[in-house]
DNA sequence: TAAAATAAGCGTACAATCTACGCTTTTGGA
DNA sequence: TCCAAAAGCGTAGATTGTACGCTTATTTTA
């Protein structure tokens, strides 16, 4: 067996252009938002999808989505994760692709809105999408029920606030991905009965005249928190 | 653009070799067992191996895990669950192969014993195993966890049993999958208060003295869980 | 043939957690 | 100065979890 590079192995196995896609969420006070690009090469030219790009030789696939999000965001340190493949045989109708869809979570700042106009892309409320490309819908549908569940046993959620935050926020939160209303006292109780939050001294006034203190996780504690999995407020 | 197949688009693109891995689990009264086979080719022969192949250019990811279960056990129909990808770009020496995992379970009879004879293969008990090629220890280690976790939130263990089964028999299932013991009484109380099972006329007396009554799952009710997803006995 | 052994099954009591919701506090604006 | 609005505190009752004793049915063994 001759060997014209030193990987003489599987010669007959077809080879299959794999891709990655990101569903990048963002969280802002009155909901989560969806980053979405218009298409700039064929096919599908100018139409509405994700973004992705496909996985190099010379590439891991964690990477490439990490490259994707850099390129088409400029953010790095932003907590992902792999959502799943998606390998029907015609899904994309340019070629047999595979795409690994993973999504992204991020807390939307003033900063971080200006991503849609140097990107061309634009945030879009999670329940007013538009029509997407090729099986990009199923994907946020998946991401969206993958997050929903996640956020129960994970303190997920925390990714997308800031290192200050108040306890109405991080409730709001939740509303958001949960998609219905919990009760304020109760939801205080639970959270703070983890021990995982402490309390500054300052106080956050944009919200409300009487204003709310902030706080910051405690690393330890958070970090214990994230490998044994706890039951969130459902 | 010239195009040589009806496929003009993403010429550029780097194509790789994808292939699916099946982490197949068999529960038996005594354990939970792992389905590992003899490598056949090269590299890595004869070491144990977690069974594979690659996927084909006019095949679906979940077709070619389907067909790998085909081939190497005879087994369809069976629970068969996307695990995740491991893309590394040095995963494999033999070359730049990215893998998509995929975790089945099974219940383990008597007849399906035969199958590691007629294929080569073993079951190991799961704290038990050999060592294994490449990454398939960790994918394996993955798939327990994921196999836990979803045991919490979904009726899965219940793919694992047959059609009629008797109470003390669902919570061994339990036992084995959390590793630990389960308070019989309470565990009963639990399960009956889901109002998922129908209680069958007859006995099981292959594990007692007494017997034990045999259930059967109420087909309607259990769908309803398993969309609504139930928070199980921890 | 009676007693012992064993797993199944039933019930109860106490603890922990969830849930609903009233009341107080703080502060900016009318 | 009073009102509105959100934050924050507390309690009571309902629900669920946890530990564990007791009874039942049946086979084995003494």
């Amino acid at each position: 067996m001759n060997k014209p590079t030193s990987k003489p192995f599987y010669v007959d196995a077809d080879r299959l252009l794999l891709a990655v896609d990101c569903i990048i969420f963002g969280f802002e006070r009155d909901g989560l938002k969806l980053l979405l690009f218009q298409r700039k090469v064929a096919p599908f030219q100018n139409e509405w999808s994700l973004i992705g790009s496909f996985v190099k030789l010379k590439e891991s696939v964690t990477k490439a989505a990490e490259r994707v999000l850099k390129t088409h965001t400029g953010l790095t340190n932003v907590f992902m994760e792999e959502l799943g493949s998606y390998g029907g045989v015609d899904r994309d109708p340019g070629d047999r692709v595979i795409s690994i869809a993973h999504y992204a979570l991020m807390r939307l700042q003033e900063e971080d809105k200006q991503i849609a106009q140097e990107y061309k892309a634009q945030w879009f409320d999670v329940d007013k999408l538009p029509a997407l490309i090729l099986d990009h819908q199923q994907m946020v549908e998946d991401a969206l029920e993958k997050l929903r569940r996640k956020a129960r046993y994970r303190p997920i959620g925390f990714e997308l606030l800031p290192e200050k935050f108040t306890i109405p926020q991080l409730r709001v939160l939740y509303e958001v991905i949960y998609q219905r209303a919990l009760d304020r006292r109760n939801f205080r109780k639970k959270i703070l009965s983890m021990n995982v939050l402490e309390k500054l001294a300052e106080k956050d006034k944009t919200s409300s005249r009487k204003g709310a203190y902030l706080y910051r996780f405690i690393p330890e504690k958070y970090q214990e928190m994230v490998e044994k999995g706890v039951d969130f407020v459902i």
